[in-house]
DNA sequence: CGGCATAATTGAACGATGTTCAAGTTAATT
DNA sequence: AATTAACTTGAACATCGTTCAATTATGCCG
């Protein structure tokens, strides 16, 4: 029991979040715990307290890696300048990553820790390089100089979206609709789309 | 210790939900725990056992005493047949009661207790009647025989909506955007009813 | 009127949880 | 070789939801 330093602070990290991961994928979101994670890694659980804050920096830092994986996945969509075409090339590939990640994707929504604090900026730019990727997408639809309506049009789709996925998410969309989320989403792009493009009226 | 019998079943229950409300309107819904609850309804854990099967039980109480108070601020919006003035005007209603009731509100949404259950029978009527409420507002939008539609639109609408609520009930709403809550809805609804008019194209 | 079954109520106990921190152990430096 | 600093540990603490044997009052029945 001592400073054998097998591994770097970086190495123990990165075993940290592998562990949790593991954690989720065998046991579920629920059971991410100190002590699971801390067993899984092999180490105890101060020294999960010495390289996170507390559990609830270790389950954000996990989430920042969600985000990072469904940018990746979304920023292999093609961007062919029509709207409808790519918005839903887009939204086949963020339900595909939503649908294998599951439980990772869930645990950004579900605050089991404290009240809401101010996210880091770091973790506000990595939603950033999302809403990006999607203003490129509707650019065609906005004129030059219309940049702020444009933004303002990527944070409702996404808002959106959003409701689209938590209700799927939490068992509950059955409630709402038969239809299998695939279509309830893509339905709700095209809705979308309609409202962009009358909007002028 | 003893059956002092001094309350009915269902007075206790009154009490406990009071007690509850009044443990989230002074500490938070956060702490709304057994023995919160119970040391300020002035019994034991225990009794409280015996009125509710468990916290999660008591919870739901709770979040449905605040679906019936919703429903009735919602219900007394008037119905002009102008689908704008109407659904901005049932939107003022939701977004006053959210933020006269926010602490209850956020409970409906955060599920710190286990996985999801079947909705009980209760839930599933609650929703229906603010679907019916949208329905008659959305009516003069479509041609008769359009039902199907109807019904589409004001599921979408209502998903869309749930994307604005579980992100700010759950104090995300600021990550995607510095603007209040009521804006984004209403922004929303507009966005909504433009796909909707433009749709027919 | 007395005894008894029954229901109501209690609170200690259990196994979790996140978090803290004194103590111990090793590596590096002097 | 001695000292310092970094690392690691795990027991301890305060919570949490939940259980349940024990205790007490009530109403009923003979």
């Amino acid at each position: 029991m001592a400073r054998t330093a097998k591994h770097s602070k970086q190495e123990l990290r990165d075993m940290a979040l592998a562990a949790a991961r593991a954690v989720i994928a065998e046991e579920g979101s629920r059971n991410v715990t100190v002590r699971a994670v801390a067993a899984r890694m092999g180490y105890s659980v101060g020294t999960l307290y010495n390289i996170f804050e507390g559990l609830e920096e270790l389950i954000a830092a996990l989430n920042a890696e969600t985000l990072d994986g469904l940018y990746d996945a979304l920023s292999q969509a093609p961007i062919t300048g029509k709207p409808e075409a790519d918005l839903h090339a887009l939204l086949d590939r963020y339900l595909d990553f939503v649908a294998a990640n599951r439980r990772e994707w869930t645990m950004m929504f579900d605050e089991r820790l404290p009240e809401a604090k101010a996210p880091p900026a770091w973790y506000l730019e990595k939603v950033a390089q999302v809403f990006t990727l999607l203003g490129r997408m509707l650019q065609p639809l906005f004129a030059p100089g219309e940049e702020e309506e444009l933004t303002r049009a990527v944070r409702l789709l996404w808002i959106a979206m959003h409701g689209v996925w938590s209700l799927d998410a939490g068992g509950k969309l059955f409630i709402v609709t038969q239809d299998p989320v695939e279509k309830v989403a893509h339905e709700m792009v095209d809705l979308y789309l309609a409202g962009l493009r009358g909007r002028k009226e």
